[in-house]
DNA sequence: TTTATTGCAAAACCTTTGCATGTAT
DNA sequence: ATACATGCAAAGGTTTTGCAATAAA
């Protein structure tokens, strides 16, 4: 499913980042996790039981430089609820929007190349160079553990 | 352009709000702006000059009180630059996406039934009762007046 | 009069930053 | 050795809340 090759030190330097430990842990569990939506005290708390902590404000810098490089896609999820958390992803290329079960917090991706090109032509219309977008659609899911508030995903 | 006739104390008392002045400066804010975006620091501002000035905090609970009833609608809009705070601006009964400029800040909203039309289908398709959803788009205008880091819209 | 609303200050969140210590290269 | 990264605690920005004073019904 997941064409990723594991994280190495090299995968750091590359990016012009010194492998460190809180990197490569970080990193790797995102490469574990391909598919799953974090925030920053979720990769706070799933590693707090390592045997070396990362600090909370580590995690924070780390994903943004991953971020920046391009290893990680942040969005954040805001429906009427409000949730005002940035989420974190691994960036497996492909782009993709996001629809989020308002009960358990479920994501499905998803690509609609009749959206995208709509999009590009609305921004050509208005007269924009459009430069991103983020399109998340909230409902109600119908899996049969929903209903409970958990996380990931 | 705007068909909404003036903000009067029945406005909220037909929502189960009593007819303060807060209410009802706040609301004729909006009305007087209608298809402009504020945060609530902004309608704070705005609002500040008065002889009589609304506290922040009231601005926030009205806000929120205007967007349960339907008065107004909120968003938000958060490029890669990361702007954090809510906006909110008339609801003038027409759903629609917004579009908006990196340098300036300006919105242009748009409204698409292609776009509406996928994205019930996706949500269909994966299992989805779709509730609400939120697309914005991020680009650079070529208004003439642009690149200044103005504020409203 | 009764109940809702306001303003202020304090707290709650999420996120960023200063700085001294520690680590990769 | 040198430059960069970490952890902690403090600070920042936005939004919410407790509470006594105030205003609408």
């Amino acid at each position: 499913m997941n064409t990723n090759q594991n994280p190495s030190p090299s995968n750091l330097r590359n990016i012009g980042l010194k492998a460190t430990a809180p990197r490569l842990k970080i990193l790797d569990f995102f490469y574990q996790n391909p598919g799953a939506h974090y925030s920053a005290e979720e990769v706070f708390m799933a590693l707090a039981q390592e045997d070396r902590e990362i600090g909370l404000a580590t995690v924070y810098r780390v994903l943004t430089q991953f971020e920046q490089a391009g290893l990680l896609l942040r969005s954040h999820f805001e429906s009427s609820k409000g949730d005002s958390r940035a989420i974190y992803e691994l960036n497996e290329g492909q782009h993709h929007d996001h629809l989020v079960c308002l009960d358990c917090g479920h994501v499905e991706e998803f690509v609609d190349e009749a959206i995208e090109k709509r999009q590009k032509d609305i921004a050509k219309t208005l007269g924009f160079t459009l430069q991103e977008h983020a399109l998340a659609m909230y409902g109600h899911c119908q899996k049969k553990n929903c209903r409970n508030k958990l996380k990931p995903d």
